[in-house]
DNA sequence: CAGGACATGTAATTGGTTACATGATTGC
DNA sequence: GCAATCATGTAACCAATTACATGTCCTG
């Protein structure tokens, strides 16, 4: 599974706790990767069995203790190989085109119109959260030689906005196809 | 689950064995839902015991027996239940973009390159499917008047077109900018 | 005579969601 | 006083993948 690795990735450069890799995945990495805080409980342990990290306690007064995880090096190993290899598909399960098909023959159009149009509503409230990203922290766009670092996140930026670009556009479409 | 709506929009108009769902799955359908033969089968025994789907035993001399399934009343009411609600957004996971992220950095631009460039081939291969299924099958154009079937089966095409082509161009552009 | 189409499954394991659980501090 | 933030988990269940299992007919 890659959540591991998405972990891996989150600890590449700086410790962190169970906690903040929740956040950070409640926050812009959750537009491409996501996990529940019980899920990633769950794989910190294990990837402690496995020795791909290891961590300190952080005792706390105020508040409670927290754990710092970190790499180890065959967890740092692990990542590197792992993004070195190719990608394998994981399958496209989109339930909507299931719905659509039944639409104007099972399901009445009408209610397929319905739920298009609050789907719309939303990726849009989505596309303006990525252009207020964009401009809050990829203007002027960088470069890898400026800033490599930066390069790569903007870029993942740019897969959200474009592919949610296409999706908005046939969204439309399919409204008007249906409204025929 | 949504693979037990999958499997009952498919028994929507006519009767079909696991072997001809399974059939499906790997066709067209694949592109936006899959499943393995297991858990197919596995999940007809489930929506056996529900009550959603029933079965006919049709013995063949020369080939294995095969079980045809079809809806029950209440497999039929489910699967209009459920295409009336609003869809559950299913979470992205895309591991490309938590290698993208690692490039430049912590692993070198030119690996990410190469796999941009094999990824980058396996969608215009794909989207060249997409243009023959068109011609083949959606050529003219089909409307809601003349053809509701067809005319809502090709949205799904287009929504694969379309969030391809996005895909594509944003992949183009990803190995320009790992290019610098 | 090997490999693919036909046709159905079981078993083990992994990955992910949902529900349950605890407990202090801070701000409205 | 009530909700939110901080911080960590367990347990039960559901979904999906991988490995294992069987047996015939047809085609090259």
């Amino acid at each position: 599974m890659s959540l591991k690795h998405a972990i891996l990735s989150m600890l590449v450069d700086c410790e962190k706790s169970g906690y903040d890799i929740n956040k950070e995945f409640s926050g812009t990495i959750g537009y491409y990767w996501s996990a529940s805080h019980q899920q990633i409980y769950k794989t910190l342990a294990t990837m402690l069995e496995q020795d791909w990290v290891s961590f300190r306690t952080v005792e706390q007064t105020d508040k409670p203790d927290k754990k710092f995880y970190q790499l180890t090096p065959s967890g740092r190993q692990e990542l590197i190989d792992w993004a070195s290899k190719p990608c394998k598909e994981s399958p496209d399960r989109n339930e909507l085109l299931i719905k659509i098909r039944l639409a104007g023959t099972h399901v009445p159009a009408e209610v397929l119109i319905n739920e298009l149009q609050r789907l719309l509503e939303k990726q849009q409230q989505r596309l303006a959260i990525y252009q207020d990203i964009k401009q809050q922290f990829f203007e002027p766009a960088p470069t890898m030689q400026s800033n490599p670092q930066m390069a790569t996140s903007y870029l993942t930026l740019r897969y959200g906005t474009s592919t949610l670009e296409a999706k908005i556009a046939w969204t439309k479409e399919a409204i008007k196809t249906l409204q025929q």
